[in-house]
DNA sequence: CAAATAGTGTCTCTGAGACACTATCCG
DNA sequence: CGGATAGTGTCTCAGAGACACTATTTG
């Protein structure tokens, strides 16, 4: 990249330009057993209503690390792996001045949400998400969209289950980020190649016990720490 | 998104941070029919070796004005539909200071390309796109990749053939874009559903004349970001 | 034992891919 | 006419989906 080919016509460099502000906005899902995939949105200061959590960029971070820092200090929730999707750039979407807003999405298990901030953040069903302003919209649904494509052909990509899991559990939680039953015969077909088997068994579940499989040793996400 | 939300907990504010520089570099592809998927590299100033074509977004420009800029200015290419990619932000990637850079791509017919500054471009094939810093090495590939998904099942969704065209003309450039054969009879039960027949013939051609189709009336291209 | 779940075998039917045949142009 | 390409019909085989049956646990 360096070098002065920025340089236009005009002979302008890089110092001549002023600089947009940049931000990143996140739409956090987390899986609910029994309400489907919910979107964390944190209280706006010194306004009525709510919004995707986010922050500008400090000097020299890097855009997943801003994420990370605007979702702990915001909503109290760490262990995110931010999934960059695109810039927003309308010139005027900001009323503060020229702000570039790079929006985000990730998935965490419902437990890493137990320390949320209770009283400056809430969670929606992602259908319904409330009134927030048109950029925040588009990117729930692009993170809906984005964790239903992962969803549909990989098990549990985004390691909502623990390390070890029976077919039934993995199957439940596809049913629920997807939202239709799947077919219990084909699923298990499909999964059985992606995954290892650990060759124990589950035990005090109902009925007769489970194979537990493991997702395929690709050295599981790391940062997953505290 | 506006309002003060952004502040952080020490109580700055938007004016209170240093802005990165925010740039665009593109991955401008077209198709030669021999040599197969090409791309559009610009002669640096004031170093040896060739480069993605890029610039500084300039006040209150939107991304993709500020990418049919460089191609203009640096290249002399015009009617380019942009799509955004993602975003490099390695703090130390520019030797210049911290600079942001959106990457794009985009495809365009060839005829296209006839204006280009010769002396200032070249087109190599997208496989062997010399030496070059590891940021456009990634948009390169990128950018291929897309181009090839897209074209696996669409016919032609970036217009590169003109309004209406053959079955055969169709296929030969899929052929090319994929870099394999596709099969006679299958490519066209499986475009002919998503194309819109004329009625008119060819004239002119070798063998029996074939069928003009075009592609749905869809309006060809509103600016489409992502 | 009844209910619930796991695991495996098998049947069917669709649709991708391959092939074949006819139609129509150019030279 | 011969070579090339267009257009359409048909055959086959693998795989998705459905169904059935057995195994093993809990209550």
């Amino acid at each position: 990249m360096a070098d002065k080919r920025f340089r236009d016509s005009s002979g302008k460099s890089l110092d001549d330009y002023p600089r947009p502000s940049v931000a990143v906005d996140t739409a956090l899902l987390t899986v609910d057993p029994d309400r489907g995939l919910m979107v964390l949105e944190v209280k706006r200061d010194n306004t009525s209503g709510w919004g995707l959590p986010g922050t500008f960029l400090h000097p020299n971070e890097r855009l997943a690390d801003a994420v990370r820092r605007s979702l702990l200090h915001k909503a109290g929730v760490s262990g995110v792996e931010p999934h960059q999707w695109r810039v927003f750039d309308e010139p005027d979407r900001d009323d503060r001045g020229w702000v570039l807003s790079v929006a985000h999405w990730a998935v965490v298990p419902t437990e890493r949400l137990a320390s949320r901030l209770a009283t400056q953040t809430r969670l929606v069903p992602v259908g319904s998400p409330g009134r927030l302003i048109y950029d925040h919209r588009l990117i729930i649904d692009a993170a809906v969209n984005h964790v239903r494509d992962c969803y549909r052909s990989e098990p549990d990509p985004e390691g909502l289950l623990d390390e070890t899991f029976t077919m039934r559990e993995l199957r439940l939680l596809h049913d629920t980020v997807l939202e239709h039953q799947l077919d219990r015969d084909w699923f298990r077909r499909e999964m059985k190649a992606k995954l290892e088997a650990t060759g124990t068994m589950s035990v005090g579940t109902r009925g007769r016990p489970a194979e537990l499989f493991r997702r395929r040793s690709t050295p599981p996400r790391a940062s997953r720490s505290s």
